[in-house]
DNA sequence: TCTGTCTAGTCATAGAGTTGAGTATCGGGA
DNA sequence: TCCCGATACTCAACTCTATGACTAGACAGA
């Protein structure tokens, strides 16, 4: 049940509407959260139900009227009572080590393949953080910003999601070594 | 629908039990795939309707008796075809990255707490890890293994774990320092 | 003019995952 | 003797997450 605590950590740092948290959800919280645009409509009519969050509407001239929301005293209280409940430990889950686990067993062209895509996406989304992550700190120094800065906690599960990544692409790319190599092996044999 | 192709290549070393399948999952398959036993039991009947895994009925004497599941065919069939079609990207989904995200709004004692209890917890599946890298390689060395041994795929998986757990327990152990330094800071003030 | 994309959402439903309780037997230790 | 923990499961209810199908106006480019 945090998909409603990642919105109210989302929300804090402004008001939005569900589009436009839609869209930060995508980049930043993307890197520890992942949820479609129909689920933040959702939870946030929920929560607003429930009074963790409020709206107000937002009459538009050229575009469809929204709602902003933010986070109520109720919400603040509730995230705070989250942070000091015990979280389950975190695992991976992911479709691609089901098909390495079962890698000598099935055909591995399309697995090889596949582990080359990833690691170019893992690139991608690499080179993304380092720019997100840049533009969190400003003209500072990271161990500075770290020290000082305002607002940190995004910064922070930035570079959960960048070491994540490198060490994905790492993952990645190895992996397909060695399955390439095997499979030139086998041929020679 | 990916826990089924999890169970199937579970089920690729050899007959399981649904009860011993989740002890099988728990070291190993849970380095991608957590699932609870119940999850199991309900899988496997579904994957015996379907025709993707037998089971056989093993008689026991001194304990309950019990159904050992192979996979089919059919199920061998299957994991080619999922091993083939695109996986999704893969994402950390993890409470305590969302309690980082709001920590500069929340109180940060009971955060640094869990940090500290995740980086125990990282710890002792690295351990437990490396212990299970050395089972399955067993006495040559790891490239060795990777180039010419029988069964890679839950070696390649392990591998994606440990570098996990150790990016995992660096990162708590770190934010848990800048988040104890800001304390510490503001305390002064 | 037509198509596509962006903004800004709603509704319904399927599928996946979690939680809790319950059944039954065996063997070991206090 | 009695309870605990391991083996080996089943059933039911529930919540959470994901998917697909829709609406509707504005604007940009072919």
């Amino acid at each position: 049940m945090a998909l409603r605590h990642a919105v109210l950590a989302a929300l804090l740092d402004g008001e939005y509407s569900g589009y436009q948290l839609a869209k930060a959800f995508d980049i930043g919280v993307a890197n520890f959260w992942h949820a479609v645009p129909q689920q933040l409509y959702t939870e946030l009519a929920k929560l607003e139900k429930e009074g963790l969050v409020a709206g107000r509407q937002v009459i538009q001239e050229s575009r469809p009227n929204k709602r902003l929301f933010r986070v109520t005293d109720a919400g603040q209280a509730e995230l705070e009572r989250f942070a000091a409940d015990v979280s389950k430990p975190s695992f991976i889950r992911d479709d691609l080590l089901v098909k390495v686990q079962a890698a000598d067993r099935v055909g591995t062209g399309p697995v090889i393949e596949q582990l080359d895509e990833r690691a170019a996406a893992a690139d991608a989304k690499i080179e993304l953080l380092g720019k997100l992550l840049l533009r969190l700190r400003g003209d500072v120094d990271e161990d500075e910003f770290l020290r000082t800065g305002e607002r940190i906690g995004p910064y922070l599960t930035c570079l959960r999601g960048l070491s994540f990544e490198r060490e994905h692409r790492e993952w990645c790319l190895r992996i397909a070594a060695v399955l390439r190599e095997r499979r030139t092996e086998h041929a020679e044999r």
